[in-house]
DNA sequence: CTGTTAGCGCCTTCAG
DNA sequence: CTGAAGGCGCTAACAG
């Protein structure tokens, strides 16, 4: 058994060479005799010297070779969401390849004064902000720490570097398909529109506050279309509910529709939604399209396999976009003296996918 | 305008305080007054200080706040596997509450000399290596930085602490299900049991040396059952794929039951292979079960929903497991002086599901 | 409750 | 191609 050389200057002296030789040795090969190296890496096994510490080393380079990912959510609920498991694996095909790895950062609602500690604390090159409120306390605190930032989704409306859809413009050809089949009695469903919880009925008048850009700018944009189409805004009556498994969404509609029974379409900001409705048809007997047309948005696999007509945004893509975005600002801070004025904004397309859920109204 | 202090010393020297103080203020409030401590955190705000630097941190405590995962594949398929993705949220779960982040290190199977830099400069307290082959390269990586190491799934024949099920012995009831029904003509599909590409029959008797334990042991424990009910193993045909896609899984079945058309069941090492069956099944006009009898092995959701016979398994929990038992490994190194000498070891518990793809044989 | 003293392990000049 | 020196920013231990 040979001595355990635990740090790069005992191995060095061990072999009477200098620290700089065996650093080298790992990270500027050609700084030396490839015997030498040889030697060094070879007597580095031996020992079980496992290389340079990487704490010290990034401590020493300001660089550690992982991008954090703030997902709001608990955490294991990003696992069970469709779009976010999509979004990570397009962030991990963005890191392939890289020297980087990504890092999960759970930034939980529990708002305890120190909320924000894991952000604070994460040893991380950068941060993607993944679909959070404005004024959302791990963005902030993201932030602080002054590394790099890439908002994904929302907030939309800052001067950070941005991935993601313009939802008010993608939701319109949803609108627009409902319009065409003749529709003009219809009804919006959507997910929370603002962090504080506001089950039930929502003013249109409301809807322009509202802190969820996302669900926000697909609502808005439904009026938009609508308005154009000569209807009322004002009379479209919108339901949110805060949280979207399928008995809030089956509820939701369920209120929607005794309330209005004279609506012939309902349009949804979410698949989730959609499937509510579809549920909720089904229960009371109305057939889609026949009696009610539907329109979702999101574009998940089920959605697609069911049949609804519904925008399909590209959740891997974002995610793809997100990651080498933030690697071009990390690298671009070790470059550049001076970092380049203009903020990287990228919006990806979304297509409408027609579907089944969508015809005249029966009257 | 006020100036900004970058470190915690720049910041102290403002106060006119001492390091310690300005330190103790984030990490020891009770080490100091509250008064003096949100004068520090307030002139900390106003100057932009994000608080003591991570990797400094880090560096001087030793401790970083990430646990790491090394997935083998291709980092992205995990997010298109239910079972990894079930298995990150279980690791979510369990480090939730905990101030640790999840590190995802993608290692994949690109044999470059360097294939193993992700892992040796990933900056992380430890790791949970998920289902590689004995053998791996990244393993031996993983063990090489002297931190703690958790393996899950396989290799399951190794010294350090494991999280997973007993697949010898979880398979049997699927055997058995079969056996009760009557069946003596059964053959077997499995996933590749080695790293090396190898499709087609594979002799019972190479089965022993394989490298791939999970496979190994599902085979093994069928062949076990078979054997006890009377039945020669070396008469049973094994067909293997590398792949787990659904057109190898339906040629797998198509391979082994056109060479072997007597067979009146096939014991499935997973669900995906099974749902090869019932795809070829399908194509070829046999009615599961009353042709032919399937089961499968995972217990995936679409199985379940699909009503096929198999074996569920807890891939949440395994996740769970294995991020709590690393979490206190890494704990218990920083308080004892002497590691406790019992390595940990975790079995969990897996369920047959009967499900409706196995009914006794025609004739 | 506050301050002083020592490094943590490495990489990067810069000089041979 | 190799070596010597300095410091990255912080916290643990101890002493006031």
């Amino acid at each position: 058994m040979v001595k355990r050389a635990r740090t790069l200057a005992s191995l060095a002296a061990e072999l009477g060479v200098s620290r700089t030789t065996v650093s080298n040795a790992y990270n500027q090969p050609d700084q030396l005799s490839a015997a030498l190296r040889e030697k060094i890496l070879a007597a580095a096994a031996a020992r079980g010297y496992p290389g340079p510490d990487p704490m010290a080393r990034s401590m020493r380079t300001r660089r550690v070779g992982a991008i954090g990912v703030l997902l709001t959510e608990h955490l294991s609920y990003a696992f069970e969401d469709v779009a976010s498991v999509d979004f990570l694996a397009g962030m991990a095909e963005a890191t392939y390849g890289t020297d980087s790895a990504v890092t999960l950062i759970p930034a939980g609602p529990d708002a305890r004064d120190d909320a924000s500690t894991l952000v604070g604390r994460a040893v991380v090159d950068g941060f993607v902000v993944y679909s959070v409120a404005s004024g959302d306390a791990h963005l902030a605190a993201a932030q602080a720490r002054h590394l790099p930032v890439v908002l994904c989704d929302q907030p939309s409306d800052t001067d950070l570097p941005f991935v993601g859809i313009d939802d008010r413009a993608a939701i319109r050809p949803a609108a627009r398909a409902l319009l065409e089949a003749g529709h003009r009695r219809i009804g919006i469903l959507s997910i929370r529109l603002t962090r504080l919880r506001r089950d039930g009925f929502v003013p249109a008048a409301d809807v322009d506050g509202a802190d969820l850009h996302v669900q926000r700018g697909r609502v808005l944009g439904a009026l938009d279309e609508f308005t154009a189409a000569g209807i009322d805004p004002g009379q479209v009556p919108i339901v949110t509910r805060h949280i979207n498994d399928q008995p809030s969404c089956v509820d939701a509609a369920r209120e929607l529709l005794t309330t209005h029974p004279d609506l012939t379409a309902v349009l949804c900001t979410t698949d989730s939604m959609a499937f509510g409705v579809l549920d909720y048809a089904a229960a009371t007997g109305r057939t889609v399209p026949a009696d009610l047309s539907v329109t979702g948005f999101d574009g998940v696999r089920y959605a697609l396999h069911r049949g609804l007509s519904t925008v399909i945004q590209p959740n891997k893509a974002k995610g793809a976009a997100a990651g080498r975005m933030l690697q071009e600002l990390i690298d671009a801070r070790v470059t550049d003296t001076e970092p380049s004025l203009d903020v990287p904004r990228r919006i990806l397309r979304t297509t409408y996918h027609a579907g089944s859920t969508v015809a005249p109204p029966r009257n």
